[in-house]
DNA sequence: TCGCAATTATGTTTTACAGCACAAATTTAC
DNA sequence: GTAAATTTGTGCTGTAAAACATAATTGCGA
């Protein structure tokens, strides 16, 4: 358990945002319900058909929100970072979970009963545009997925995955390796792929002199050429 | 133009769930503000990249919302029949529209300038909920999508098109004929595969048993079956 | 009502990618 | 510190679906 002190700067340095949206009293009820788990490499969070009840905030680590499709095929449909809200969706559409979310590595995260959070949307309307903006983001994000995913090439697509884990993890010193590392497999399941061809095209990119891969570590050295990738399909 | 009453009329009876938030001042607001268009068949509402500043009502017809990838192949993302909303996901992101929306029949519709839905969200917290519960269900709604687009094979995702259009416009007397009428080309571009292969796959349905082709009416004889195909892949 | 364009239909060819098999390398477990 | 399990890597085969070609049919505009 950490300590009431640590955890009121946690949330008033990250929650940024949403913390902003509210009054001091409001301030309170969160963190009166604020609770913080720790969750191992692949802990999930919570599971597909699952009741959603509580908001959930990353405070360090990596998520990932995935779906199981034909034949337990797994699609990665967003990655999260501190510090970033989800778990809210589906309470919002009144319905169970249509996804999973698990940890990408270690993680820590907070929680707050939907409950809470509803009844702080209804005595404030800056929340309430904060979730309406975020779910409207996150749905244009689903909307073009949809054609990217369908419709580009392979190449086009693990280009696409390797923009992205620029865009959401950001990289490392060097201006060019991915901050995060992950398994052929994630990555395959990121880009709508086998594993298989997810390894296969990644070893093209770094004939190509794309990518510099040194284990699960990836080094963008031709974002342009990427990008032309990813935009061809 | 039509006159007041009959729009006070239109308003009041069909636009149910979001009207029924409002006070009556505010329901004044959205009559001042509410004008009525007629589209043609075909004919635009808005396209991808336009800056979105209309919230759509349609009241009378059926709307297609689609968007462009690669080599200008379209999918069609969404459906609309009256009385239903849409439009705002662009504006509440902050971004253009990543989508086009257009008459599929002739249609009636409504516009509310979405400075002015903006301003009564805020003065009304129902509202609020009103747009977070339809971006929760339609990006619940996208993702689900993903999965079976880019999963399913060619004859699960044609009966997943089926059955999403006797749910989204219903049947005829006869329980069984689809109420819309669609080309090849919209059925293929709405599951994720080329006209050829959509009406061969019809084809198949048909000599299956499962269906009744009829030109452009579709008469479902076997939705059991459909189902268990969709389920499949 | 005629003629042109769009839509529907069907056959053939091509190919991108899944599926499978198996080997090598790396990580994990005990 | 060694065995087992997992992950990574490569080659081969099969096939689902796109691409292309070309009629036949329908719809539409002048």
């Amino acid at each position: 358990m950490i300590k009431k002190s640590t955890l009121e700067y946690i949330i008033s340095h990250d929650l940024a945002d949403m913390w902003n949206a509210l009054t001091p009293e409001q301030k309170r009820v969160v963190t009166d319900n604020f609770v913080i788990h720790k969750f191992k490499k692949n802990q999930i969070i919570y599971a597909e058909s699952d009741t959603p009840e509580y908001l959930w905030c990353l405070l360090s680590g990596k998520v990932k929100m995935h779906k199981k499709g034909i034949g337990d095929r797994i699609q990665i449909l967003r990655l999260y970072r501190p510090v970033q809200y989800f778990g809210y969706r589906a309470y919002f559409a009144g319905e169970p979970y249509v996804s999973s979310a698990s940890a990408f590595e270690p993680s820590t995260l907070g929680s707050i009963p939907m409950k809470v959070v509803e009844s702080l949307i209804h005595a404030n309307n800056d929340l309430a545009m904060f979730f309406i903006h975020e779910l409207a983001c996150n749905l244009g994000g689903s909307d073009t997925k949809i054609v990217n995913l369908t419709q580009k090439h392979i190449r086009g697509r693990l280009a696409d995955a390797l923009l992205l884990l620029a865009d959401n993890y950001g990289l490392e010193d060097d201006d060019a390796t991915l901050k995060i590392y992950m398994s052929r497999e994630d990555l395959a399941n990121l880009s709508n792929m086998t594993t298989s061809n997810a390894i296969r095209t990644l070893t093209s990119f770094v004939s190509e002199k794309l990518i510099i891969v040194d284990g699960r570590r990836i080094k963008l050295i031709n974002r342009e050429a990427l990008k032309k990738i990813s935009k061809f399909g």
